[in-house]
Formats: structure tokens, C-alpha cells, sequence
DNA sequence: ACCTCGTATGAAACATATTTCATATGAAGA
DNA sequence: TCTTCATATGAAATATGTTTCATACGAGGT
């Protein structure tokens, strides 16, 4: 593997490694949504979801469009969905206690 | 997706969102590796490639065995390769600057 | 029993990331 | 133009993660 990909794996990872995008990524699967909506539904300020939608956006896992005065944010399900899927098939496979590694 | 799992995904993606844990995992493709070879490849103090084993045993990205006074450290192809492939798919798709995004 | 090799570990030092709070920006309506 | 709503942003406060260094442990060989 190429230096730049080594790179461009740390980033990726970095956005996907914190439990405020996390949560996020998983809300947005429901549809898409603006940042109140989400601040809302996962109980969180909305400056802090703003600040957490950044970096999602800059690795384009989510995607935006200006709607008026709001910012509609939308999965980019192609990668997020496989990626979950990954997750799950490894922890099935190897975290059978539920998540919990001893 | 149940609450367990996002728990899951911040454990693994933690874990494979730093330089040198990328590194050894990338290193490992080339096949089953003792620590003193991987510190060496990749210019690291033992101790440090060490420390760092340790959350990629944990959540099972590679495996150990036991050989004498040695361990080998293996890499789990399984989750391993399938997460590169969507980091390079997704790098391709939307990083065409190479990994640099603006 | 002692020495050496390969590896692991704890804790301090260091580096990075996250959250919060106050404030700015910009679009739309009165 | 003034106000309000939705969102973004900067910087301090805080929390987490990483590296280093010194040392411990355990398996072999002598």
C-alpha cells in the first residue's frame, strides 16, 4: 500500500473513531436531516453536532445541500452501510460477549 | 442498530485510526511477523510496537501465537483486507487528490 | 542457578482531540 | 432595516491517546 493511502486510512478512520459521529452517522441512515433535527434527537447542543458534522463532511461520509436558511446532511450510504457491515460481521464473528473484549 | 454496536464501532475504529497501528497492520499483509521484525521494519522502538499490538490483539485484527520466547503477530485478512478495500474505493471515489482533502 | 533474548508493562511526559461557551454569519420575513 | 432562526466558528477548558523510558517477566541455553 501506497504512503498516501496510510494516510488517507488515518483520517478516515480518526472521523469514524468518536461516539458523537458515530451516533450521527447511525441517525442519518433514518433519512436525511438538518443540524437541529439532529442536535435533537441525540440530545446534544447543536454547536457541538455542528462541530462533529465537519469532519464527516470533510471525508465525505455525509453530504450537504442548502435548503433556505438550513443545511440538509445526508448519509453517504455506499461507504457508511459497508462499513457497518464490516463491524458486524467481525464482531459476530469474534466479540461474541456482545461488544465487550476482555 | 443497537446501542452494543456503536460501543463496538468506536473500540474498532479507535483502534485502527493511528499511524503506527496502520502501519503494523499493513506491514503484517507480507505475512505472520515476531515484535523485534515489525520494530525493525518499520523503524519503532520494541516497546512501542508492542504497546501498540496490544488493541490490535484485543479487537482482533491480528492474531498471536507463542514460539518459544517469540510471538508472531498475524493478521486477520478477513476484516483487514475488507476495510482497506472500502478505504480505497472511497479514497478513489471521492479523495481524487489523493488522499488530501481540501 | 545464572545469563541472555524476546517481549511486556507501568508511569511520566507529551501530543491530540473533544466539548463548551460566547459570539458571528447569513438567510428570510415583518 | 430590524429581528429572528438555523447554523457555523474561535478559543479556552477539558479529556483522551501516544510515546518514551526504565524495568520486569518468562523461556531457553550454559
Amino acid at each position: 500500500m501506497k504512503k498516501g493511502l496510510s494516510q488517507t486510512c488515518h483520517r478516515f478512520f480518526s472521523t469514524v473513531s468518536n461516539p458523537t459521529r458515530l451516533a450521527t452517522l447511525e441517525k442519518l441512515r433514518e433519512g436525511p436531516m438538518n443540524v437541529s433535527q439532529l442536535a435533537e434527537a441525540l440530545n446534544q447542543e447543536q454547536s457541538m453536532i455542528s462541530h462533529n458534522l465537519r469532519p464527516l463532511v470533510r471525508c465525505r461520509f455525509v453530504h450537504v445541500e442548502r435548503r433556505g436558511r438550513e443545511r440538509i446532511y445526508r448519509l453517504n450510504r455506499e461507504t457508511v452501510e459497508a462499513l457497518f457491515k464490516i463491524v458486524e460481521n467481525h464482531a459476530e464473528k469474534y466479540c461474541p460477549t456482545g461488544g465487550r473484549c476482555p
